[in-house]
DNA sequence: GTGCTGACTGCAG
DNA sequence: ACTGCAGCCAGCA
């Protein structure tokens, strides 16, 4: 159920991902303190997959690629979905991705603090 | 109930 | 620099 503290958080982070901003499944793992189930989070994504308000299309791996985009409607939708908040995508890969990385740590502890 | 797989990442060889 | 393996947790056969 949505008791699971893990994918629950996964996807409350997930949107909170500002538009025209991605992040990497490690960097939500390890915000929520599992950085070594960062796999956990990209299965949270296919779960995902059936709520209306998880944005999985702004969550990519390390290096920027959209290797989740498989796993949408159409392989191109991700893609298209990030261009359209102002996200440049290259052959999968999101371009100045250091620049619209948006990282749960910096972002939600300024907040925070 | 047991076992495998999976939208990742980091370390080791 | 590249390839391979182990760890994490949940869902499905």
């Amino acid at each position: 159920m949505l008791n699971s503290t893990f994918f629950n958080d996964v996807y409350e982070v997930v949107k909170l991902i500002p538009r025209g901003r991605v992040t990497s499944y490690g960097a939500i793992a390890k915000y929520l303190g599992s950085a070594k189930s960062s796999r956990m989070v990209g299965y949270a994504m296919n779960a995902a997959h059936t709520l209306p308000d998880v944005p999985a299309h702004r969550v990519v791996n390390r290096k920027g690629l959209l290797t989740g985009k498989h796993h949408f409607s159409t392989p191109t939708w991700m893609q298209e979905q990030l261009e359209k908040e102002g996200v440049k995508v290259i052959q999968d890969q999101v371009v100045n991705f250091e620049q619209v990385f948006w990282n749960p740590f910096t972002e939600l502890d300024l907040e925070n603090e």
